[in-house]
DNA sequence: TATAAAAAAGTAACCGGTTACATTGAAAAT
DNA sequence: ATTTTCAATGTAACCGGTTACTTTTTTATA
C-alpha cells in the first residue's frame, strides 16, 4: 500500500502539494497536478482514510447502531440506510448492540471517534441511558422509533398506541370482540405503549379487558405460532387476533392453520409492518404499514445534515396506514345472530 | 472527548506511561496504574481507535462486502458474522457494492487501511475482479460462495450444482419428470452451475431438457411468483417446481394457490437455502439447507485467524442436505396410470 | 557504601495525512 | 528598472496514539 510519502517522491513535490489535489484545495499548477495525478495513478494510490479522518476531524462516516441484527425491520432499515448514506457519499458503519444496554452505551460511546454521527434503532437502551448518551457525546445522534419523553434529543418516530387503535378499529369495525393479543416485549416503551392502545381501544367501546386473551410473544414467527398455539390448547373464545407485527401475526396463521381454524372465516388475522412476506401468505395478511424505509431515509438524512451544521432539535411522527387485504372479515357471530 | 494527553496532565505522567497502562505492556508502577486509571476514568477517557489503528497499523476490524444488502442470505449472514466477530473482540464494518462490481472492487479497494481482513460475499463481481483484489490487496481475503477456477483464495463454498441434484433426485424419486425450473440470475457461476445441475439430473435419467420449463427468476418472492403465473398462463404442463431459493419457491407457491392449484397434491414444489419462513407457510416448504450461518462462520473466523498469522490457502466445501417437509408428493400421474 | 542490575518513567520519532504560514518566482503595475 | 501582487510550492506543526531508545530511580549485590 503506496502513502503519499510514495507519491511526493515520485511527483518530486511536497506533501502539502499531493495533499493539495488530492482534495482540489488551494492552487496548484495545471502541470504539477497531472504531474502528480499520474504519480498516484501508476502507484495505484488511495489516501488512507484513518489518516484523513485524525487529521480533519471529519470521518465521513455514519453509525448506524441497531440493538440487534436480528431485529424485524433490520433488513429494510438497512437497506436504505445504505442507500441513503452512499448517496451523500458517506460511509455506514454497523453495529449491533447483542441486545445488552450497557454493552450497546459502551458500542455508541466508541464510535464517537469514527464517525459524524449516529443514528440509532434501540429497542433495548433505557430512555436513561439514551439521556447519557445525548449528554455524554460530542457527536449528533438521531434517534429511530423512540419516543422519548423531552422533545431533547433529533428523532424520528412512530405513533405507536394510534397504530395499534387503526389495526383495532378494523377489527371492532368488524365486529370482533373477543380479540386475542400477541403482544412484544414488555420491558421498552413500544410494547408499553402499543398495549395501552389496545386496551384504550377496547376500553372506548366498553369491552373489558381480559388478561387471558393476551400473550406476550418476541416478535418472530415462532412465538406467533407459539402463543397463538397456546390460546388454541386452553380453549380460549376468540373471533380475531392482533400481533405486534406480521410476523408473529404470520405465526399465528400458520398455528390456526394447523389447528383447522379457517383464516379469516373464523378467525381474524391483523399484523402490523407490511411485511414483504405478508402479502405471500395465504390468505394475504392484512396489516398497518409502518413506514421504516421512510423513517429510515429521514433519519439517515437528518444525520448527514447535522454532520456539517448544527441545526434545532428536531423531530419527524410517522403515522401507521391501514393496508386491507384479506385476513380481516366480519365476525360471524354477528353475522348470523 | 478526553484525549492521551488530558490524562497525562491529569495524572502526571506521559504519553508513553498513559499507553503502558492502556495496553498492559511494559512495567508500570502499581501506584501509577491507580493514578492513571482514575484520572482515565473521572475524564471518561477513551482511546481513540482511529489514532491507534494509524500507529500500530491494526484495526481489530474485519471488512464484510456483500453485493447488495438486500441479499437473500444477508440476514443471517450479518448476524452469524457479528456473532462471530464480538466473539474475537473484532469490529465489524459492513459494506456492500450496490450490485456494480467496479463500484464493488473500488470500496473494497478503500477498505484496506481500515480493516485486517475482509470476507466477501459476493454476486456481482466477476472472477476477473477477484484475482485483481486478490492481487492488488495487502491484507487477506476471504471469499464465500464462489467457486474460484484455482485454488488460489480462501474460500468457503457450496456444492451448488450437487445441491440442485439432490432437489431432482427427490422430485425424479417421486416420480416428477415435468419439471418447471426458476432460476436466479443467470450471469454468475452460482447461476450457471445450479442450472447444470438441472440439466444434468434430467439427463442422467434420459429426460429431455425443455427450453419452455425454465424461467428466469431473482430471487425474490415476487419474480418467483411471476414466473409461476407466466407458466400456468402459458399452459405449460408440469408437475413440479423447483426454484433456485425458497423465496421464490414460496412466490411460486403463492402463484399456484392463487390460480387453485393444489400443493403438493396436483404440484410438487422444492426450494433450496433452508429459509426460516419457509416453515410458516402452508404448506411447509420442502427444501435443502444451505448452511449459510455455518458457512459465514467459518469465514469470518478464518479471516480472524488471517489477521494475526499468515496461512496457506484454506478453502472449505460445504453439502446441501434435503429437509423433507411437505410441499412435495409423488406425482399423480404415476400413481394412477 | 559503592556499584551493577532491574524497574519505572520519559523523550522523541513515527503512523499518513491536513493546513496555517513562510518562501519563491514570475507577471503586473509604477 | 523597481516595486507590488499573487500564484505556486514548501515547511513544519498537528491530529491521537505507539514504541524504540534513553534516562532516572529503585533495588539487589558485593
Amino acid at each position: 500500500m503506496s502513502t503519499i510519502l510514495d507519491v511526493c517522491k515520485l511527483a518530486n513535490v511536497s506533501k502539502a502539494t499531493v495533499s493539495r489535489v488530492i482534495n482540489g484545495t488551494g492552487q496548484v499548477k495545471e502541470s504539477t497536478r497531472e504531474k502528480v495525478f499520474s504519480a498516484m495513478q501508476s502507484l495505484g494510490y488511495r489516501p488512507n482514510r484513518l489518516a484523513q479522518a485524525l487529521a480533519t476531524n471529519k470521518t465521513h462516516t455514519i453509525g448506524l447502531v441497531v440493538s440487534d441484527f436480528d431485529g424485524i425491520h433490520f433488513g429494510l432499515l438497512l437497506k436504505q440506510a445504505a442507500a441513503s448514506a452512499e448517496f451523500s457519499k458517506k460511509q455506514l458503519i454497523v453495529t449491533d448492540g447483542h441486545n445488552d444496554p450497557d454493552y450497546e452505551y459502551e458500542v455508541i460511546m466508541q464510535l464517537e471517534a469514527q464517525c459524524d454521527a449516529v443514528v440509532l434503532y434501540s429497542r433495548t437502551l433505557t430512555d436513561d441511558h439514551i439521556q447519557r448518551l445525548h449528554q455524554q457525546l460530542t457527536i449528533p445522534i438521531v434517534v429511530i422509533n423512540r419516543d422519548l419523553p423531552e422533545q431533547l434529543f433529533h428523532s424520528v418516530s412512530f405513533q405507536q398506541e394510534d397504530a395499534i387503535k387503526l389495526m383495532m378499529s378494523h377489527l371492532l369495525d368488524n365486529g370482533h370482540r373477543q380479540i386475542a393479543c400477541i403482544t412484544g416485549h414488555m420491558m421498552n416503551p413500544t410494547g408499553i405503549a402499543r398495549l395501552n392502545g389496545y386496551k384504550h381501544s377496547l376500553a372506548q367501546l366498553g369491552v373489558n379487558f381480559d388478561e387471558k386473551l393476551v400473550k406476550h410473544g418476541v416478535y418472530d414467527m415462532k412465538s406467533g405460532y407459539q402463543a397463538c398455539k397456546e390460546f388454541i390448547q386452553e380453549g380460549i373464545q376468540f373471533t380475531a387476533v392482533i400481533a405486534f407485527n406480521d410476523c408473529m401475526a404470520l405465526g399465528a396463521l400458520r398455528a390456526l392453520t394447523e389447528a383447522g381454524i379457517q383464516v379469516p372465516e373464523q378467525v381474524s388475522i391483523i399484523g402490523i409492518d407490511n411485511d414483504p412476506v405478508s402479502e405471500f401468505f395465504t390468505p394475504r395478511l392484512t396489516t398497518v404499514k409502518l413506514p421504516i424505509a421512510d423513517m429510515t431515509k429521514q433519519a439517515v438524512e437528518l444525520a448527514i445534515t447535522l454532520c456539517d451544521e448544527t441545526k434545532a432539535t428536531h423531530s419527524y411522527q410517522y403515522k401507521g396506514q391501514l393496508i386491507e387485504r384479506e385476513s380481516v372479515m366480519p365476525v360471524r357471530s354477528v353475522l348470523s345472530s
